[in-house]
DNA sequence: CGTTCATGTCACCATATGGTGACATGAACG
DNA sequence: CGTTCATGTCACCATATGGTGACATGAACG
């Protein structure tokens, strides 16, 4: 649907930037720090290119802010696009669960019929 | 990390199907009504493998549970999986949040400073 | 002010993913 | 029981995506 939600949903699909937003989450970090992490072998062994491509995905999401300082960047993580997706989506299936509660009502009996 | 959550971030990566979802949050429905909506130029215009395909997706991640009927199948919405993982996400930043409270209250001093 | 070190950019590659048409199965209806 | 209609499967294609090494920039430190 809109376009913001759409990047946001996709930033998150990757396994690793899920974990790079961990990460973030601890405390914000430079750019350099991720990598030094994420290259590590338990960690992925990622190359720098490959994290920093990681951020700028999850910067276009609006998920992590970066603060420039002397020649170093800091990545903050910026919680309010993913608690406002979820918002979304969990009103969405409550609407949907009360809509529905007689059905699954039904559905219950009759498997319960079958057992 | 898990396997399960990974296939379910994969799943809702697609706006497609999160508007699957969003029908099936509505009622459930016959694997022959999401193809002839989906059909439709309005909607996508998707070809019926196109959508069976996404279904197939869906419920690999338990987001969609399917029930035979004859030679119909019924596509129900199962919501566990979305709340589930929302629910590890958002208390994950809350706990970032309240870690990193003086740092936040740092930023907006000096930012309001600079203005 | 030359060197170092953190960050940024580029062109490129392999694979995953969304999408398709053609064919297969199998319940249901005349 | 042959035909129809809903669903399932297959091989295939174009593009998006994760990943990389090589080179560019530009602050900082001796």
């Amino acid at each position: 649907m809109s376009k913001s939600e759409d990047l946001v949903w996709k930033a998150l699909s990757d396994p690793t930037r899920r974990a790079i937003l961990d990460q973030l989450a601890e405390q914000p970090q430079l750019t350099g720090d991720l990598c030094a992490h994420f290259g590590r072998k338990r960690y992925g062994g990622l190359g720098r290119t490959t994290v920093m491509k990681h951020l700028d995905v999850l910067e276009r999401a609006q998920l992590v802010i970066q603060r420039r300082e002397g020649r170093h960047r800091w990545n903050h993580l910026n919680p309010v696009p993913i608690q406002r997706v979820c918002d979304r989506w969990v009103s969405r299936l409550v609407r949907g669960l009360a809509r529905s509660a007689n059905r699954l009502k039904d559905l219950v009996e009759e498997q319960t019929g079958d057992d």
